[in-house]
RNA sequence: CGGGGUGUAGCGUAGCCCGGUUAUCGCGCCGCGUUUGGGACGCGGAGGCCGCAGGUUCGAAUCCUGCCACCCCGACCA
């Protein structure tokens, strides 16, 4: 992380922002607290939707589509799942305007068309999914059912902030139904190393995985498992979730089936899910101060050619050049924009692009033509250097690999250096004050406790890994014995 | 919902305290020309119910009252 940024911590969130804005990616919407997400931010999820897409699919799910309004009885049904989300739930009790006759050209909400029962707007399907599967299952031979929905769902937050908190989100939901407690267990775990696999290959994104604690489970699950992910300005975030949920909606939704010695058993179920959240993750990850910084796995330009020419005769000769090695990588799947337009200086062009992350960017002047080779500049590092033009494809493809681990690594590194073991609350505090990051502590495994340390530090439990230190201890608050070290953090 | 703040052109803003010509500046936009190896320059031009409603006044972006919207800090959260 450079100078500047760690100096613009305390304006995180406006620096956020501005690059939102700047790199072209989204934009806050007149309606409140949505987001307008532009061509190029678009570009980036397709991105990371076809990717995951893939990765469901291998593993046998289905894709699926199920309603956006849930009636309030079947809202209702798992109460804890209900309890949950109650407090942030848009809600459709009307089904018609009429025009208002005290202020002609407005239109007012009919009294008159006033819903029997309202309608939630989703803020997850369990409850319409699982109304689904009771129909859908019977025996064991229906089972397991794996769907996952694209959709959009509305969580009416108090703040919101483009990409990490939004009021309507765009995002993937897992929903399956098994025979077996085991198998449900199993996927739910399956999909949180998908997640974990896909965050740190296609995303870079180096995450720990873990369970939550109590207080941080899903409304409605048993077990909710995820991965966490540093930023740069210290704080955590929760970058995907897959949960165990039991038998709870299938009591809740009335869902048995008959086993193979024909006795009746309640379905075991999952669901996990990623938003629009990973692109706030992407970002804050690996931006520096020239902006967005893009793993070439999803950048949607991943090498941009940019002419430098004095006249018309050595813009077309440039041009030739550039089309030629457009068309050769084109050959190799990189994908390569030409920006030939020429009311732009190549300066503006090349800060253009940085800003918006393009993984390798390659000028060409007449000096280049000459000389058989290209200028090529890497974002990542910033470097720039001749290359020959001869081999140039494979250099590139070898280099936007190189990009992609780099990446990694750097991001590894810095959550590495921002992991602090701590065995003293005063040294608790101090580190969530000053340094920020993850803290990996001894809790009691009380509730109480990790409610005391939040109002004190605002740091939660953000993840109790999987890996297993080996290590007894006391609790770093309540001093109390400890089986092993979780992670504390301060979240978005 | 508590505490603080802001609404002036597409964006960012000055002016407001202390009322008075045609509402300031930058970016962007349009036209013409010169430029093009790290955010070009010159000249010309368009664009405003100064958040909304009411009041005070000869006169309101400026003062008063009410309303609305948004932002930041909390509580809530993928």
């Amino acid at each position: 992380m450079s100078k500047k940024l760690t100096s613009r911590l305390e304006d995180y969130s406006k620096w956020y922002n501005d690059l939102v804005s700047k790199a072209d990616l989204a934009e806050q919407s007149d309606v409140r607290g949505c987001m307008i997400i532009k061509p190029y931010g678009y570009a980036i999820w397709e991105k990371i939707q076809s990717e995951l897409d893939i990765m469901f699919k291998s593993t046998g799910h289905q894709n699926a589509y199920f309603p956006m309004f849930v009636p309030k009885k079947l809202f209702e049904a798992e109460e804890k799942n209900a309890e949950g989300f109650a407090k942030e739930c848009a809600v459709v009790t009307h089904y018609r305007l009429i025009s208002d006759k005290n202020n002609s050209g407005k239109l007012i909400v009919d009294p008159e068309a006033k819903l029997e029962e309202e309608l939630i707007v989703r803020p997850t399907s369990e409850a319409i999914i699982w109304s689904s599967f009771k129909k859908w299952i019977q025996s064991y031979r229906d089972l397991p059912i794996l769907i996952n929905q694209w959709a959009n769902v509305v969580r009416w937050e108090m703040r919101t902030r483009l990409f990490l908190r939004t009021s309507e989100f765009l995002w993937q939901e897992g929903h399956t139904a098994h025979s077996k407690k085991e198998e449900a267990i199993k996927e739910a775990k399956l999909i949180n190393d998908l997640y974990a696999k896909f965050a740190e290959d296609f995303m870079s994104i180096p995450v720990i995985q873990g369970i939550k604690s109590e207080t941080e489970r899903f409304a409605g699950a048993i077990e909710t498992y995820c991965i966490e992910a540093l930023m740069q300005d210290g704080k955590s975030l929760q970058a995907g979730t897959s949960h165990f949920l039991g038998q709870n909606f299938a009591k809740a939704f009335d869902v048995k089936f008959a086993n193979q010695e024909g006795k009746l058993d309640y379905v075991w179920a999952t669901s996990w899910g990623v938003s629009t959240r990973l692109m706030g993750a992407l970002i804050m990850t690996h931006s520096d101060d020239n902006g967005l910084v893009l793993p070439p796995k999803l950048a949607p330009i991943q090498v941009v050619i940019i002419p430098i020419y004095k006249n018309q005769e050595q813009f077309d000769e440039v041009s030739k050049v550039a089309h030629e090695i457009k068309d050769s990588l084109s050959q190799t799947k990189i994908s390569v924009k030409y920006d030939d337009r020429e009311n732009f200086k190549p300066g503006y062009k090349f800060n253009e692009y940085e800003l918006k992350g393009v993984p390798i960017r390659i000028s060409i002047g007449p000096r280049d033509i000459k000389n058989n080779q290209v200028e090529l500049a890497r974002r990542d590092t910033l470097e720039k250097s001749l290359i020959s033009k001869n081999d140039l494809s494979e250099y590139i493809s070898k280099l936007l690999n190189e990009i992609q681990h780099n990446l990694f690594n750097k991001a590894l590194s810095f959550r590495n250096e921002n992991i602090t073991e701590v065995d003293d609350f005063e040294e608790f505090k101090n580190i969530i004050k000053n340094k920020g990051g993850f803290i990996s502590a001894h809790w009691d495994g009380s509730s109480e406790t990790e409610e005391e340390i939040k109002k004190i530090t605002k740091a939660t439990i953000r993840c109790i890994p999987y890996e297993t230190v080996g290590e007894t201890g006391s609790c770093v608050f309540s001093g109390k014995p400890s089986k092993k070290r979780v992670l504390f953090a301060k979240s978005y």
